[in-house]
DNA sequence: CTGGGGATGGGGCCC
DNA sequence: CGGGCCCCATCCCCA
């Protein structure tokens, strides 16, 4: 399976979004404020529909920015800084999507109310804030001790233990006893991920985040016509588009690309074993895309 | 309609 | 941990 299909396809690529709906929009300060209430909420659409609503967005600054007349540095996203502090709240990361399983109590919601930066763990809900500092992943009391506590703690806990933990099977006389154990251990532990606020996606590392965050800010802003990439690599390759450069070279005929990628599908183009092949009518493509179009024009009908 | 080039997005891997 | 690179995928456009 191609890695990268790993966390996409949330939506519908083959359609792009309709840009003639933009052009009602002709001043740049009405872009920026669509892209500034854009990136203030958070994003309830698919990642790949708000990138190219940035792109159409960042096209048309760049058509019209005064910032590009005076020879400045497109301000394609907006910084932090440069919003309202009350607007907009830095990315939200947590270690745990919901730190618990069983319904909580009124009013205990261990993430609300806890903004947390890049890469820290959620702080523990008020209740949790007695004595140790739990915030690590490895906790500095067992289970044993937990339940020791929660039965000191708490008059009734002489009873049977009738809260039991769904992933451990660890029965505890509270719920109180039971959230610790789960927000110290269970949840923690099969639970830990990193999710991004401008979309769903969820990433099991803190780097594999930071990465996918760019693709919404994308730092990377061309000097030559101010568009924006998320990764350096991705502005190198648009910079040979204005250049002209192009370093790979076909080894069978005389043409040159700019990017490998596409040297190496024109490479298929010279073999006479085609890589895509119809499992109906056994012709085969050099493409993907054109295998996906000669099985939706029909072949594959009969299926 | 098909095939191919150009441009770009994005996750994973390696250093 | 971050940057660079690899690889794959997709869309647009044109012949």
């Amino acid at each position: 399976m191609p890695r990268s299909f790993l966390v996409k396809k949330h939506f519908n690529a083959s359609k792009k979004p309709n840009y003639s709906e933009l052009d009602t929009h002709t001043e740049s300060g009405v872009i920026y404020a669509d892209l500034c209430t854009h990136m203030r909420k958070p994003c309830d659409q698919p990642t790949h529909k708000m990138e190219e609503s940035f792109s159409v967005s960042l096209k048309r600054v760049v058509i019209i920015s005064p910032y590009l007349y005076e020879g400045y540095p497109v301000p394609v996203i907006p910084q932090p800084e440069i919003l309202s502090s009350g607007a907009y709240s830095p990315i939200t990361v947590w270690t745990t999507a919901a730190p618990f399983h069983a319904p909580l109590p009124t009013g205990l919601s261990p993430l609300s109310g806890y903004p947390a930066s890049l890469g820290r763990v959620s702080p523990p809900p008020p209740s949790d804030t007695s004595s140790k500092d739990h915030s690590g992943s490895e906790s500095p009391i067992s289970d044993e001790e937990e339940r020791l506590q929660s039965k000191l703690s708490d008059p009734h806990a002489i009873e049977a233990e009738k809260f039991q933990c769904n992933l451990c099977s660890k029965t505890y006389s509270t719920f109180s006893g039971l959230g610790k154990h789960k927000q110290l251990h269970c949840d923690a532990q099969s639970r830990k991920s990193f999710s991004c606020k401008y979309c769903d996606k969820e990433y099991v590392s803190l780097g594999a985040l930071k990465m996918h965050i760019r693709t919404h800010t994308l730092p990377c802003v061309c000097k030559i016509c101010g568009k924006a990439f998320s990764r350096p690599w991705l502005l190198q390759g648009h910079i040979r588009t204005h250049t002209g450069e192009k370093p790979f070279s076909c080894s069978h005929c005389s043409r040159a690309f700019a990017d490998r990628s596409n040297l190496r599908a024109h490479l298929q183009t010279h073999s006479d074993v085609k890589k895509y092949q119809c499992k109906n009518c056994s012709k085969t493509f050099s493409r993907m895309s054109l295998l996906h179009k000669h099985e939706e024009s029909g072949c594959c009908a009969a299926h």
